[in-house]
DNA sequence: TTAAAGTTGCGTCGTTTACTAATGTATTGT
DNA sequence: ACAATACATTAGTAAACGACGCAACTTTAA
């Protein structure tokens, strides 16, 4: 299965924002969108997602921008995809009253599982090392 | 991201397998499908899929049909996503040249490496308990 | 008050998925 | 040998989904 590229776009947006350092740090759309090489247009899609999941907020108006909501250890991978695509991070599709389709599913929802514990070990802050050692300052 | 149902329908498929006793449980098209609710013809898709990749094995002409290639024991989920998909699991999208883009693929395949190790434990046995203890003979 | 910036919703185009159908090929009972 | 049976393969297709682009609206700083 392919991980959506929202996803993926989400957690570059997210890694380019844990690397503007201060609790103020804030950024635009258009510089975090060239930075990594998205749409403007896309991009305000995907941060007013996160918003909505309370991992970024917005200042509208005149220098307004986007900034993290919390500290970048505190931000994981199953945060981000469930603030994009929702929990469970695989779902399996309806059921179809075969014998074994309660079981597979079963099966399917344990991997699940290790998948989203997995997720909740990897942090925005690995995703944001900068080469020269810059770090977010409380 | 959702698991294909294609993915679902050969976990029912062979775990549908897994209940025929011994090792010359051989079943036909028919007979699968109608139990796990699938229309043979797609199902044929689907057990072509599974020979290919070697976990199941079919007899041609009269009285023809399929069978495991080997214990259910010794098949996994992974197997079979693997067979249906190839793997990796999660596939993470090209990689557009932004900036974090790099960092966010290995963290995705750092989680892909668990949900894989994960996938490796659980065997077909799982999906195949039958409500009278019915069990497989070498 | 005006220009800059985020917010929202709609539309759309291409790809993928989940099939159906038709035709081919191998095996076996008689 | 032959016909019935069952697996094998390929082509085609309709619906759903993903990944955007666009336009109109709202908020805010200067």
């Amino acid at each position: 299965m392919r991980l959506p590229l929202k996803t993926e776009y989400a957690c570059q947006v997210l890694a380019q924002l844990a690397k503007t350092p201060g609790p103020n740090g804030m950024r635009q759309v258009d510089d975090l969108a060239t930075a990594e090489g998205l749409s403007p247009n896309y991009s305000v899609q995907i941060l007013t997602s996160l918003r909505q999941a309370g991992l970024v907020e917005s200042r509208r108006g005149k220098n307004g921008g986007y900034l993290l909501a919390r500290h970048p250890q505190e931000i994981t991978l199953a945060d981000i995809a469930k603030a994009i695509e929702g929990l469970p991070l695989i779902e399996s599709s309806g059921g179809n009253g075969g014998e074994s389709a309660d079981r597979v599913r079963e099966a399917w929802d344990r991997a699940n599982g290790a998948l989203e514990a997995a997720c909740r070990e990897i942090t925005l802050e690995e995703l944001a090392v900068t080469e020269d050692g810059g770090d977010w300052v409380i």
